[in-house]
RNA sequence: GGGGGUGUAGCUCAGUUGGUUAGAGCGCCGGCCUGUCACGCCGGAGGCCGCGGGUUCGAGUCCCGUCACUCCCG
């Protein structure tokens, strides 16, 4: 019996219209349309989703974190399962953070040196060690389809000092990272842009990984405080610069506006946590702009959440009711909203996709932002 | 009928030997959430301390009366 081939790892631009691009990713697991937004599973599980209410989204390339998936269960045990694409039931390619982010968001729970950096487990203080040799073999054993580079997240306010300093030494690390990646049929790898908002620091970082050379490129640090006008700079700044036959990845991003600017400016792929955090914590993304369904003004509301959305919680449930399982702290709730969260972020990357296509990408923006400024439709 | 107990925020309750603008938890109202330390975080409103009188410089705290609820005995 043959073998299905495996097709290679690539990158399609199919058009541009502005800045923005409509691409294409293949890799061992599917294809992924682009600009995209990929649900974050963390601890492999998009929270409160059935994978295959992920994929009925459209979502076709999903989230897991190295950091949370070394402390539990275990990359070996996780490759005895098969990886985590196999053991979660998700079907399509699978990115992995190399857990750079938590060198940062863990702040006084880690000591960093040249060689990597030491945690201190959030779960049970027990001592742990990435290193980007170590953090790129873990992704492996988890078979991640996308490893990321091991960098470090620069904080947000960083002097112009501190930040040629953090991004030097992910420059290196990205160096370290590459060589230990297992190149294999279908995956690919990519590298991490940084340079806070320094726009030379930014130009260098992009030509140091070039020269490293990976499947894609993302952009990161950024989201982390400097406010929507500094990361927009910052990557006017630096999406020319980046290859435009490589895929361009904002780490971390965004709100749904920031998606939409983001592709403005050149991006094809985006994570983020919001929809599904928010999710769970009662504020809907909507056409409208966000909406708390804890606040009062729902409670006799017979509407649906989003007239305009395909999702369960839109179609079959009330405003009212989804405020009656938040305040009741319904498990339901949770699953619905950050469902209905999911899609409209997928919605809206879809507008995005078509709009390129059809060379109406100002346009789709333009409608986008009247509709987000007219807000949420008040009861009768 | 007699005796005991309890009345403080919407609810359940703390309130030292009488001493500044009376507290907590929950609930209520609102805000936040950007490569997930996250069913989380932050803030706000809300009290003739059952009622009436007395003692005192000063009473949620002490005294008298009264009402309500509650338990026990007839």
């Amino acid at each position: 019996m043959m073998c299905k081939p495996v097709p290679d790892f690539g990158f399609t631009l199919k058009m541009t219209d502005g800045m923005a691009r409509r691409g294409q990713v293949q890799t061992a697991y599917g294809r992924v349309e682009t600009p995209v937004f990929m649900p974050v599973g963390t601890a492999a599980t998009v929270k409160g989703m059935m994978p295959e209410s992920v994929a009925a989204t459209g979502a076709s390339i999903i989230l897991a974190n190295t950091y949370h998936l070394m402390l539990r269960p275990g990359p070996e045990r996780v490759a005895a399962l098969g990886g985590v694409r196999k053991m979660m039931g998700w079907d399509g390619p699978l990115l992995t953070d190399s857990g750079g982010f938590q060198v940062m968001s863990l702040g006084p729970l880690r000591q960093l040196d040249e060689d990597g950096v030491t945690f201190k487990s959030h779960l049970d203080g027990s001592k742990h060690r990435l290193t980007p040799e170590r953090s790129t073999d873990i992704q492996h054993h988890l078979d991640a389809t996308i490893t990321m580079a091991f960098d470090e997240c620069t904080p947000f306010p960083a002097t112009r000092d501190e930040a040629a300093q953090s991004m030097a030494l992910s420059m290196r690390w990205a160096k370290r990272s590459r060589q230990a990646f297992q190149a294999r049929q279908g995956y690919g790898q990519f590298g991490i842009v940084q340079g806070s908002v320094f726009a030379d620091l930014r130009a260098e970082s992009v030509g140091a990984l070039a020269d490293i050379g990976f499947e894609g490129y993302a952009v990161g640090g950024l989201a982390v405080g400097e406010g929507q006008d500094a990361m927009f700079e910052t990557l006017e700044a630096t999406t020319p610069l980046m290859q435009p036959d490589k895929p361009r990845y904002l780490m971390g991003v965004g709100k749904p506006a920031d998606l939409v600017g983001g592709v403005a400016r050149g991006i094809d792929m985006f994570d983020c946590v919001l929809p599904t955090r928010s999710g769970r914590t009662g504020q809907g993304f909507t056409r409208r702009g966000p909406v708390n369904l804890k606040n009062a003004r729902h409670a006799d509301d017979p509407r649906p959440l989003d007239a305009a959305c395909g999702c369960p919680a839109c179609t079959r449930f009330s405003r009212a009711y989804l405020h009656h399982l938040f305040k009741a702290e319904e498990v339901l709730s949770l699953m619905l909203l950050s469902w209905h969260n999911i899609q409209y972020y997928q919605d809206l990357m879809a507008g995005m996709r078509t709009a390129i296509e059809a060379g109406q990408f100002a346009t789709f923006a333009a409608h986008f932002h009247a509709m987000q400024a007219m807000g949420d439709i008040e009861p009768l």
